[in-house]
RNA sequence: GGUGGGGUACCGAAGCGGUCAAACGGGGCAGACUGUAAAUCUGCUGGCUUAGCCUUCGUAGGUUCGAAUCCUACCCCCACCA
């Protein structure tokens, strides 16, 4: 199978420049996608990019990913109403490490065939002196044009935000990262975003008028949800690859809670399983949607990849638990290691001597609810347990005796949300 | 710069001297039902030492027994005109 159809029954091909399946057809090409390095960790929203450039290097290609350091200095317009906070050269060249360490789970940058590079594009903008940019890349644009590109056209026409000159310059910039990286590297492929298909084009032309050479243009759909709701957003935020800003047992979580209508559709983007494999999948969930196997299968695939072996082990212990078995029978070692991935606090051993604490109090503290006021609505709600026995009354005292073994308290609002308590 | 309109809780939007911690909708949280899903129904959605008290309606002052509501100044936004 090639490239474009493999891409074509995961459905993440929106659409392709001409000549595009015929030159990937041909041998081995070098592909690149940009990066904002805006945070100093991925995200779930990121994967799509990502997972298109494992099934590239997959299909004997070499990837390139390219982050922004330079680009994102100035911010891209595309699908922006207000003009950008800009990074500073420090905060984007410590994401871009970052960046590439989390990339690593996902592509080989060993291989002596065809390894992934990551590549800087402050290396070549950095340098390049403004006389030279206008003359040999400005040279090559129509300002006629990109005043009609969606991106830059509704800016203009909003005069309370408008757009800034550097934002408008942002597509020449990334064109002439496609010009460098041809010129370095070879790269005649560059893959984004559907909403970075202006941007492609502008590229692909100006490769064709600085270097003579023909290059082409992929690009994927953006993501949305069924419900409408934005993907990779939790009311906790977005759903982030670094286990140290979303821990392995909430990032397979939010898998496992993922809408139905979206599963199926999710395994084919977000893991490697083959059609036969998720056509299985798809008639089990069908059949049986509560055994949750497809939802399962993708919090395993992506978790795995993305965590590892240990972390994807601790987060389907504590699953297993939190969802299967009861916490009661559990000894408080076994606590310990299924809680390790769930948020956790401390409280002091003495306020749980004596009178001991209000419920009201310990859940405030730990964080679980905002405010005591929140947390008194929460119980009279019923939406409140402790150790998984609901907290029945506003006024409940919790004492050392209500401990797992004077070690721990295990906290939780609604169903899902767990908090670990530690006593010290 | 001129004229008119406006800034209310997470968002949108009512209120226009007391009965306003502020209608309604969305969102969020929780409960019920299920399957850790969706839809639906129900409750909650400023804080606290909760029959009460405290802080909130752009900012700062003022009038009044009493202001989100009236007055003054300032800041910001929108529309039209220049």
């Amino acid at each position: 199978m090639s490239l474009l159809e493999e891409y074509r029954w995961r459905g993440t091909l929106q659409d392709s420049t001409e000549g595009a399946e015929a030159a990937l057809a041909e041998g081995p090409v070098t592909a690149y996608i940009g990066f904002d390095p805006t945070a100093a960790s991925l995200h779930v929203g990121n994967l799509m990019p990502i997972m298109g450039l494992v099934h590239l290097q997959r299909a004997g290609h070499h990837p390139i990913v390219v982050v922004g350091g330079g680009t994102g200095l100035i911010g891209d317009p595309s699908g922006k109403t207000e003009e950008r906070q800009l990074l500073t050269r420090e905060t984007a060249a410590e994401n871009l490490a970052s960046i590439r360490a989390q990339l690593e789970h996902f592509l080989d940058f060993d291989g002596s065939t065809n390894p992934a590079r990551t590549v800087n594009n402050l290396d070549w903008l950095g340098e390049i002196s403004m006389v030279d940019f206008l003359r040999d890349v400005g040279k090559h644009f129509s300002v006629n044009a990109l005043l009609k590109k969606e991106s830059v056209r509704r800016r203009v026409e909003h005069d309370e935000t408008g757009i800034s000159y550097t934002e408008f310059s942002y597509a020449l910039l990334q064109a002439y990262d496609f010009v460098q990286l041809n010129e370095r590297y070879g790269c005649t492929f560059q893959m984004g975003g559907s909403d970075q298909w202006g941007n492609i084009t502008a590229g692909i032309d100006l490769v064709r008028r600085m270097r003579g050479e023909k290059a082409y243009g992929i690009t994927y759909p953006l993501l949305t949800g069924a419900g409408g709701h934005k993907f990779g957003k939790t009311q906790a935020g977005a759903v982030w690859l670094d286990p140290e800003l979303t821990s392995p047992y909430r990032f397979f979580q939010f898998w496992m809670t993922v809408d139905d209508r979206d599963v199926i559709r999710y395994l084919r983007y977000f893991t490697l399983l083959g059609s036969e494999e998720i056509s299985e999948l798809e008639s089990t969930h069908e059949e049986r949607p509560h055994e949750r196997t497809a939802h399962r299968a993708l919090a395993e695939d992506v978790t795995g990849r993305v965590h590892g072996k240990n972390g994807l082990a601790s987060a389907q212990r504590a699953t297993d638990v939190l969802f299967g078995g009861e916490i009661a029978g559990l000894g408080a070692d076994a606590i310990a290691d299924v809680f390790a991935d769930v948020p956790s606090s401390e409280i002091a051993l003495a306020r749980l001597e004596g009178e001991g604490t209000g419920v009201l109090d310990l859940f405030a503290d730990a964080g679980v609810c905002k405010s005591r006021g929140e947390a008194r609505r929460s119980v009279e709600g019923g939406g409140l347990s402790i150790n998984n026995v609901r907290v029945e009354e506003v006024g409940a005292i919790v004492t050392i005796s209500d401990t797992i073994e004077g070690r721990f308290l295990i906290l939780r609002k609604g169903k899902k949300n767990y908090h670990m308590v530690r006593i010290v």
